[in-house]
RNA sequence: GACCCCAUCGUCCAGAGGCCUAGGACGCUGGCCUUUCAAGCCGGUAACACGGGUUCGAAUCCCGUUGGGGUCGCCA
């Protein structure tokens, strides 16, 4: 029988390194034995969840070439592949649990759940987690207060005493004692399910085989052998591959790194590139040659040369890769890779709006737009414009580090349209009680390197979040590793 | 803190009891080539975390310690 995998993505934020990782090898997996490589989109989340973040994982995944068999987009035998659209089924498949005790209605309040929460972290206790409140609230009284509307989830109802065994095939046995697991709630008061059941309910509906998927997830996964056991299901195989890491080692995450596929296509990287070198941090060929394809990739591909150590990505290896790769390239398809990944029309436009007005003649353009380019710039020069009157280094660093930190946190902020960076920084400043002067200033001085500019909201929007972020970034080590001298 | 995972050069990967005085790649470094800088070529640097076992023999198996990571949400 043929394999199907999934690739299970959250549409929040932008498309995520660690979702092409695991794509990788989930899809190189699919093709080795022609088996399908399913994309589903799981936007449990009401909050959080968009669609442009939806079309951002489409255009990532599909500019790496890792194209799916059946998806939201497409289609296939099990759609729809958006959770959203399925909440039919969940509804059902929870009345199921309910009916047969394996599941019930909990009316706890989050107020309370709060405090109970934090009374535990208080006490200390061992397995902090829901205390079981309605867990024996008779199931027809459950029944009626939810029919009246009374707001209410549905928890999972784990067993009291056992063991749950996980059989993860690239780790083995890992055996998880069932106090440690507290009553997960299946679906939440919006009606929406949780990731736990919409996740298992899918998988086991959709026919998927082989579950391919970080090491995050491994903790969850006896509550979801658990699920599978109280609908009577078989489960897929596990695989729990490590986590990306930063340099410091810790999982890879975008206030240390720039972790969007968007960077790396901005940047220039090379897409065959981008993904050799990720394929090499999880898997290795048989031969140990590190330089291959996709498909050579897929041609070789062993489940069980996958590793589950947390391999740091490191850029500067990337990097070389990708000077080699351009160099057995042909010059015309530099130029065509280049106008389309980065300096495309739609760019090139912008660049020339916000020029024009700074340049004397044509040729002019080129050195004008510098740093609308490549990655990380020298500061070094303009350190002393750093120092602002009344404020001390130590202060103009937090002042940045939270100013990046937050970009992410604020909803309007992370589209970075000129419009919605502004609004941002304004209320930022609003919110600390910096002047715009001078955190304008700062910011600029970060991203651009001079303290002359186009104007600096348009000019953040064209250079983009990550290559912004990622200067900012710069900055403060910059000012950290020399405020310590 | 509790639970779970992991542990070979700075980093990534190879090594699935003797083939290992541990191999490849990036980085760093010396040299060659070259009008320069790159590129290329040749060479060097550098690791089995520690302690106990098992075994004739351990990087490879077991236990412990240490270290790192992950998870403990009506987020996924």
């Amino acid at each position: 029988m043929p394999p199907r995998v999934r690739i299970a993505p959250s549409p929040t934020g932008d498309p995520h390194v660690g979702t092409a990782y695991i794509a990788l090898f989930n899809f190189a997996f699919a093709r080795r034995h022609g088996g399908q490589f399913v994309l589903r989109i799981e936007d449990t989340d009401q909050e959080r969840s968009s669609r442009s973040s939806e079309t951002a994982i489409f255009e990532a995944l599909r500019w790496l070439g890792l194209d799916w068999d059946e998806g939201p987009d497409k289609g296939g035998p099990h759609a729809p592949y958006r959770q959203s659209e399925r909440l039919a089924i969940y509804a059902e498949h929870v009345e199921q649990l309910l009916a047969r005790g394996e599941a019930y209605r909990c009316f706890c309040s989050r107020e309370r759940l709060d405090a109970v929460r934090k009374a535990q972290l208080a006490a200390k206790v061992e397995h902090p987690g829901y205390d079981g409140h309605c867990r024996d609230l008779p199931p027809a009284q459950g029944a009626a207060r939810a029919a009246a509307g009374e707001a209410h989830v549905v928890r999972m109802r784990i067993p009291r005493s056992g063991d749950v065994v996980v059989h993860d095939r690239l780790r083995g046995e890992v055996r998880f004692g069932v106090e440690q697991i507290d009553d997960q709630v299946l679906m939440k008061s919006d009606g929406f399910p949780t990731y736990h059941l919409a996740n298992v309910v899918d998988d086991h509906l959709m026919g998927i085989t082989h579950v391919i998927r970080g090491e995050e997830w491994l903790t969850s996964t006896p509550k979801h052998v658990l699920l599978y056991r109280a609908f009577g299901w078989e489960p897929p195989e596990f695989y729990h591959l490590g986590l990306l890491r930063n340099a410091d080692r810790s999982k890879l995450s975008k206030r240390k790194n720039p972790v969007s596929v968007f960077h790396y296509r901005a940047l220039g990287y090379l897409p065959e590139t981008f993904l050799n070198f990720l394929a090499t941090l999880g898997f290795s060929m048989a031969d140990n040659r590190e330089r291959f394809s996709l498909a050579e990739l897929i041609a070789e591909f062993d489940l069980s040369r996958l590793s589950v150590g947390g391999p740091v990505f490191d850029p500067v290896k990337l990097a070389a890769w990708n000077g080699e790769d351009m160099r057995a390239m042909s010059v015309e398809a530099l130029v065509a890779r280049l106008q389309r990944d980065v300096l495309d029309p739609a760019r090139l436009h912008a660049i020339v709006e916000l020029g024009r007005e700074r340049v004397q003649r044509l040729d002019d353009f080129v050195p004008f737009a510098a740093f609308f380019f490549g990655g990380s710039i020298d500061l070094r020069p303009v350190l002393p414009e750093f120092t602002l009157k009344g404020r001390t280094r130590d202060e103009v660093i937090e002042i940045l580090q939270r100013f990046l930190d937050e970009i992410e946190k604020d909803k309007d902020a992370r589209s970075f349209t000129k419009e919605s960076i502004e609004g941002f920084a304004r209320g930022f400043c609003e919110r600390t009680g910096w002047k715009t002067k001078e955190i304008f200033g700062l910011l600029r001085l970060a991203v651009v390197g001079r303290t002359a500019a186009p104007p600096l909201f348009d000019t953040l929007a064209v250079c983009g979040k990550d290559r912004t972020r990622m200067r900012l970034r710069d900055a403060i080590e910059l000012l950290r590793a020399t405020a310590a001298g």
